[in-house]
DNA sequence: GACGGTGGAGAACGGGCGTTCTCCATGCGG
DNA sequence: CCGCATGGAGAACGCCCGTTCTCCACCGTC
């Protein structure tokens, strides 16, 4: 069959209907107008994806590779794990810029939905938590404690969080700054001796 | 008028409406479950918020109240600037420790609402640029320079984000943590006589 | 040219929701 | 006891939306 037709459809009808949940939020965006930016029909639409959480499912996927395709490219020029890290601030200062956007897809999906669709809590926990586990991979290959890479995951989701709601322009260089500092504090750490070990109550990880 | 009843009535509605609106998602509450969670009438609700709208808005500024509350109360104990930037991860954690919580109402409301609704989305922006004003206010009164103050609020506005997704136990202990790093580091700067004093009050918590 | 099937346009259906309206019970001043 | 304002219960209205269905134009095959 005209599978690689399916497939090519398939990504339309993801790419339009991710445009327009991004810039509008899911529940203001009927099924109707997703045909209408697609091109296609809610026929060939319903065809590819059952209901309209499926959808949202696949929108949510493509975020997801969206996401990692701009922290690879930027991560693509850095040398060491450390400036691995702090790429992630280069990648976030470019999204940033762009006039259409609105914050992180997966929060806002999150917030809108959340409480009420298993499966779009259940991808937006999976992407968090896999560039969580990213972050520490590169922790860990610097020789830094785990706890850094949470510190560090906290600037980046507050970054997010913060430029989406007030569009301040200091966002990106402040969270990389503190970065910057954070992870030199635990390299001063680790540096040390064994003894730095933070005062948190059952760290027996 | 009965305008002390209206009051009290204005008060019932709001939190019965705050409620359902942080559980369940404000698209998801019709106005009809506003009204058996607050054992009142439709025509009561609408003489009182002529809209949805404005009941949102009512909400969201009960949040503010609640915020700023908890935020206070946290800080009484505290004796120095220092103290009280720090206070606000233990408002965090009381917080996050409720079985209710899921993230910050105002960051939710933002990804539902903040694209299609200019009351909400200003809402939202006027309470995370005066949280962001308290902060740097405490951090001037502390002698450090603006940019720290940035650096804590977003530790506090990803410490949120995380917290809600993931509900990983670290979040708030490893912001405060970062949150102390990042205060030393600035007093280090600022060339402060007294900035390495008091730089991990070990049990002080 | 007839024909079956493919897919598009869009109507139809069922349900939910914001808002308004109708009806009625209640209580109070004459 | 009557009239009337008050406010509750909930039906009604209009609209939107997810999903399905109907109709029809088009296309390759005999």
């Amino acid at each position: 069959m005209a599978s690689s037709d399916d497939q090519a459809v398939r990504a339309t009808i993801v790419a339009a209907a991710d445009r327009l949940y991004y810039a509008r939020g899911i529940q203001n965006v009927g099924m109707d107008a997703v045909r209408a930016e697609a091109g296609s029909s809610l026929k060939r639409i319903y065809g590819l994806f059952p209901s309209k959480d499926l959808l949202v499912a696949a929108v949510l996927d493509h975020r997801t590779a969206m996401w990692w395709s701009g922290v690879d490219r930027a991560a693509a020029g850095a040398q060491t794990p450390r400036e691995q890290l702090l790429s992630v601030f280069d990648f976030l200062n470019s999204w940033f810029r762009q006039d259409d956007f609105r914050g992180c897809a997966f929060i806002n999906s999150f917030g809108e939905l959340g409480a009420t669709s298993p499966r779009v809590s259940e991808k937006v926990r999976a992407q968090k938590e896999s560039f969580h586990s990213y972050v520490r991979d590169l922790v860990r290959r610097a020789g830094l404690a785990d706890g850094v890479a949470l510190q560090v995951t906290l600037l980046v989701e507050g970054a997010q969080t913060v430029a989406a709601i007030t569009r301040d322009r200091d966002v990106v260089p402040q969270a990389r700054r503190a970065a910057v500092v954070l992870l030199d504090a635990a390299a001063a750490e680790a540096g040390d001796s064994r003894a730095g070990q933070g005062a948190v109550p059952a760290d027996g990880r």
